[in-house]
Parts: C-alpha cells; structure tokens; sequence
DNA sequence: AATCAAACTTGACTGACATTCATTTTTGCG
DNA sequence: CGCAAAAATGAATGTCAGTCAAGTTTGATT
C-alpha cells in the first residue's frame, strides 16, 4: 500500500554505491518509533514528527527500490519535501537513517507477529510462528529484498527491534520445558543472522525457495530441542497474517 | 607474518563510509588464490601474477586497518606500488577488491583447518573443529575485526572458500550417521552467517567472549544431532592449529 | 638491432554525492 | 510589534571511485 509513483525503475540509474561519508553532528532530539501517536505537544514538535515521519517514509520507498547505497540523500529529501540539508537535523548521516529505515520495519512486523501469537499457547510454537513470518516477508515482500545487502545492518535492527520478543519467546518456552536455551541473546543473534543470510541467497537464488522451510526447521534446532521435535514444530499449523 | 609497518593506526584518520562506484570494465584475467606458484609462464604474467599478489595484500593490510569503506584506492595502490588506475586492470571495482580479500583470507584459513583434520576420523569432529577454529580467528585475529562490518561479503567469501571443505564434512558426517543434514548447502550458508554475526557482536561487546563457546556448540545443534550430542563434540579435545 | 602493434601503465581529470554552514525563515513570547 | 532562539535551507566544499588519452613495455618479425 502507498508504492503508487514510481513505478518501474527510472531508466537512468547509475550503478553506483558505498560512497564516503563524514562524521556529522545534529540536533533534534526525539525518537518514535512511529507506533503511538499520543497527541504530541506544540506545533513544532508535530511538524517535527511529521517531518521524520516523511523523512523515514520517503527513505524507505527509495532505499528498498534502488537499495541503501545508491539512494541520495537529496532525493530523498526532495521526496520528503524538505531541503537537503534539513535531514541533517533529524538524523546523524545516512547510516543512521537507513538504520532508522530498517527498525520501523522491523518493528512493524514485530508487532503484527505480535498481535497473532499473544492467543497462542505453546511458547515454542509462538517463536517457530515468527521465525517463518520473518523469513517469509522477508524473502517475499519487495519491499525488503534490496535492504537485505546490507545484511549486518539488517540483522542488527531485527535484533533490537524484534529482539524483546524474540528473547521472551525463548525464555518463556524454555522455563516451559519445551526448549533448552541457556543463552537467549545469543541465540537470538544468530537466528538473525542466519535469517538475513539466507534471505539473501533466496532472494539471489542461491538457494531454491524450498530452503525457507528447511530454514526454520534448523533454526529450531538451534533452540536445543531435537531434530524431529524441530520438524515437527515447524509443520504445525500456522494462522495466517492478516497479508500485509 | 609481514604486518610490520603502519605499528599504530594513522591518527589522521578520517571516519569516512560507503562511497559511491561506478559500473567498471576491466582487461586482465587469471585468478591465483595464492596457494601453487607452479612456475608462471612468461615474464608479463609474472608480473601481473605479482602486482595481483601485491594489491591483495595492499588491499588486505589497509582495509583491515581502517576498514573495507575508509580504504581508498589511491593509498592501496601506492602500497602496492602500482599506478592509482592500474588496479582497475586487476579488479573491476573497490568491492571486487574487497571480495579478493576476503575469498583470500578465507581460503588460507581453509588450508589451515584442512591441514589439521585430515587426519581425524570422526567426520563430525572435522566440522566441530572447523566452526571453532574459523570463529576463534575471526574474533581474535586483528586482521579480520574491521571486515566483519560487510557481514555479507564476509559471508559470502566464507561460503565459497571454506563451502567446498564444510559442505563436504556434514555430508560425510551424515553419511556416516553422525549428522542429519538433508541440505548441507543451507546449513553452511546458515552457518556463516551467524559466525559472522556473532563475531561481530563479540568485538563489539555486545556478547560476551564466553559466547563463542555457546555458539559452537549451537551451529552444531543444526546439523540435527541433538543439543546433549552437540555439548559433547564441543567440548572434546581440539588439537591447537599451527598458531599463526 | 630496428620496427611495430598489441598489451599495460599511468596519473590527471570527471562526476557524484554526503555533509557543512552562512543565511534566511519561523516560533514563542513579552 | 520586536526579538532572540530554534529550524530550515540550498549553495558550496571536500573526497573519492572510476575513466581515459597519452606514454611505456613487450616480444615477435624482419
């Protein structure tokens, strides 16, 4: 929803990417992670959200249709309708704003996981349910392809966005007797990276399609848990997300 | 060996990132992963073959210094010795540089592990062996901490250069009723991504040093043996490796 | 040894940005 | 309305990655 303009690639992309870029400095404060909008106080402060909002809109839209490194910052500042060096004040350099690209998706499907597993019963069955809704979109969603080579950056904001989740899940299943993990955020890191990892050589064809089940069922291994308990889990049932 | 020079870090280093390339052709063939100098044919392919060798290790010393994006190519090919526009006869671009790194770091280490294994008889102790050792350089060697940060390239570079000797070993290990891999190939690409995840997490001190024992032990879990069986084969005796 | 074309080198130059900063505009307030 | 502080702006700066026209080297041929 809202992909509208742009529709094919403009003709005249230059190829480039990984330019240089300076240590910088900036000055609005204020985070928002875009989920909760509880009246914000004063003009200013709203225009100021407004304007990361946008900033973070129109970030997404070029980076995930021309990739991270080849988006500029001026167009995205056009497309955000502010000037160039306005996204100076809300984010530190461009780094930081695909970071912030990136966490807002993350977060977004954090929640949307969210509000489908908190019925569930099993806590091993609410991780496994969000392993394969991550690499799905992931490796689904066109939106997401592109952002996937820079997968350190990637696997960092699904860490700490999905992460409280994630870690919970694992605990909670493991205080459960179902899994047998010692160390959560360990765990928890790899799978991200691994998920990144093979997103990427799906979406590249590195591996076939069928690698995603086989994906989550080795991921569930990884939880300590048997072979044919992980098949077996990763087989279950599982509702569907209200499709993006 | 060979890291004499440049003892501290230039103080004038300027944080630089991610610039922007072009789309490059280039002239020069022939690969060379260092390992057999069988005798080079002909007085111009041994200098190339030299200029090859020296721009990869140029590359290798000064980016693992300051990083793969705050390299430049000037200073690289002045280490080397060579003319700043001579490189692209060699390497098409900065990230092929980067990948020749990589791909050369990695398969050095592969010779290594392989050297050491041969001769064990327990096919899943080969891989055991190989996970610890690769993760164990990757967060001790100084060289490599600067070139976690392309986690992919990394990835990608461990993939096809120690691919060949792990996807053999989990096949092996299967076979002989050790390991339950049905897609050795997933498993390995899962397992590069991680290591590298978590090695970068560990120079960042965002996981603890004790992690990487934890980790171990948790890329063996994927290979389906189960979580008592993986403790085990980690923790048995591991020969050292000829220490660098 | 002299000649020549092909194969290589070279480093000055170009084009592209990311980021900065002097100015201008907007706010909040008395 | 008048001001100082906070924000916005876009032209200017600095830094490369990658190109290319000109100069060298090579080895084959005479």
């Amino acid at each position: 929803m809202g992909l509208s303009e742009v529709n094919g690639f403009a003709v005249t992309i230059l190829l480039r990417a990984r330019p240089k870029m300076n240590i910088p400095q900036f000055r609005i404060e204020g985070k928002m992670t875009s989920e909760n909008p509880p009246v914000i106080e004063g003009r200013v402060a709203r225009r100021q959200a407004r304007n990361r909002a946008a900033l973070i809109d129109a970030a997404r839209l070029i980076m995930s249709q021309k990739g991270i490194d080849a988006a500029t910052m001026s167009e995205i500042a056009e497309l955000a309708d502010v000037g160039a060096g306005t996204v100076y004040n809300y984010f530190k350099s461009k780094d930081d704003l695909a970071v912030a690209v990136l966490e807002h998706l993350m977060f977004e499907l954090a929640l949307k996981i969210e509000k489908v597993t908190n019925t569930f019963t099993d806590a091993g069955q609410v991780y496994a349910f969000g392993l394969r809704t991550v690499i799905d979109t992931a490796t689904g969603d066109l939106r997401w392809r592109q952002l996937l080579n820079r997968s350190e950056v990637m696997a960092n904001a699904m860490f700490r966005q999905m992460g409280p989740f994630a870690i919970r899940d694992l605990e909670n299943a493991t205080k459960a007797g179902r899994f047998r993990v010692t160390d959560a955020p360990l765990v928890w890191t790899m799978a991200t990276h691994a998920i990144v990892g093979v997103a990427l050589a799906v979406t590249t064809d590195e591996l076939p399609q069928s690698a995603i089940e086989e994906c989550v069922v080795r991921l569930l291994c990884m939880t300590g848990i048997g072979l044919d308990e992980a098949l077996d889990l990763a087989h279950r049932d599982r509702p569907d997300l209200a499709a993006q």
